[in-house]
DNA sequence: CCGTATCCGGGGGGATACTG
DNA sequence: CAGTATCCCCCCGGATACGG
């Protein structure tokens, strides 16, 4: 992006000067959401190209919104945090986010689902302390998404953390889920229920009952879930 | 824009697609501050070409942001409004502008400001009501700025509303201010008090003392001066 | 005043391949 | 894992001229 696209004072454009191109608040969700890592970031915006993503990283550094750091470990290791400024930014994503919640309808959306995203998405919203206090290993089953991404174990360790898998990390599983991916996708946004899904069929439990029955309590949702859709 | 360059069920995501392409904020923020007709837009974004402001009017249409109203009036006059949608972008807009405020150093376009423009946006933060109640007409001369963009008048009707002029309307000057441009920017975004300009001779005021000595008053400033720069 | 139509160039960014 | 490097297409949007 030129160095001045709208050549005007107003604040409002003087930001949008940074945050308009393409990508950038995307990124910034992300950043936001609290990935640090290259690869990481890149699981959060998927179609975005590395060549790019580099670039606008660059970009939001020199603009003093992100801040590149050696990691003390070894080699090649680096991490992006927000600075002050870019935190602060948070309040635009999230007014960003609640517009769309309300206004934007997203049935078109709803019927193209990554089944990676949404997965990557679920895995950070998991409440951990919703659930027993063991290792706690949920399986995940996409009916209509392409084999190589249709099954992902989430590994709830008290210590570990929320650890997402697209292949069996070999743990007794806790919990069978078994759904459509747009289901998954509308439960996580907030735009239907697990227990509407459940009545309905659309939805499969088995496994550990205790588990089961607080689905709709550890299982966070999408920030944005508590906005109802407007008009 | 095509229909889903991001592809993500993320409502930031999807807001972002209609957001994102270039001008529509800045557009979207000239519709939030009041302007209804295409010239008066034009106005608001004068680097914009008319084509693409047409294009992106529609686009906003579209998406049910805008609502393009015939007037009464004979003619192809027409108006556009902001939906319960659009003016719901106001949240939006806002933060953003908070966030240049507060973060952006505005000196690159202090230094590169339209005249034209920034006059348009002073005589909307204006405060007719704490002017006497008489039609108050004031001259402003910038110094530094092309001769024909250098004079202008801002006449105040308590009936009429505000008028801005760039050929002598003919009435009798109530207040004459003369100053830079850079500094009447400054003023007008919260960057620097009129008493201070004042002080250090950058800012000269003369005519009725009445109105000059109120000029912090009646002139309202932009909606983000009361936002102080950080870090 | 309120747009439309058309041309056309520049560059943003997607795709792909490669490296330490 | 964390990026580079390169190619090159496409389309955004600036400029200009025109119409109701």
């Amino acid at each position: 992006m030129p160095d001045s696209i709208y050549s005007q004072f107003c604040p409002v454009a003087m930001a949008t000067e940074i945050l308009g191109s393409r990508w950038t608040i995307i990124l910034i969700r992300e950043l936001c959401a609290g990935s640090t890592r290259f690869n990481d970031l890149r699981r959060g915006v998927p179609r975005m190209s590395s060549a790019l993503l580099t670039k606008r990283l660059r970009e939001l550094e020199n603009h003093g919104i992100v801040e590149r750091r050696a990691t003390d470990n070894s080699a090649g290791q680096f991490e992006y945090h927000l600075t002050d400024a870019g935190k602060a930014l948070t309040d635009i994503i999230v007014a960003i986010g609640i517009w769309g919640q309300k206004w934007i309808n997203a049935e078109l959306q709803l019927n193209n689902t990554d089944p990676s995203l949404l997965m990557w998405d679920m895995r950070r919203s998991i409440r951990r302390d919703l659930l027993p206090d063991r290792r706690v290993n949920v399986q995940f089953e996409f009916t209509d998404v392409t084999p190589r991404e249709a099954q992902w174990w989430v590994v709830c360790d008290p210590d570990q953390g929320v650890d997402l898998c697209l292949n069996d990390p070999g743990f007794d599983v806790d919990l069978y889920v078994v759904t459509d991916i747009k289901t998954m996708t509308a439960i996580w946004m907030g735009l239907e229920s697990v227990s509407k899904a459940l009545e309905v069929d659309k939805l499969h439990l088995s496994g550990d009952t205790e588990v089961a029955n607080a689905m709709s309590e550890w299982l966070g949702l999408s920030l944005f879930a508590p906005y109802p859709k407007e008009k």
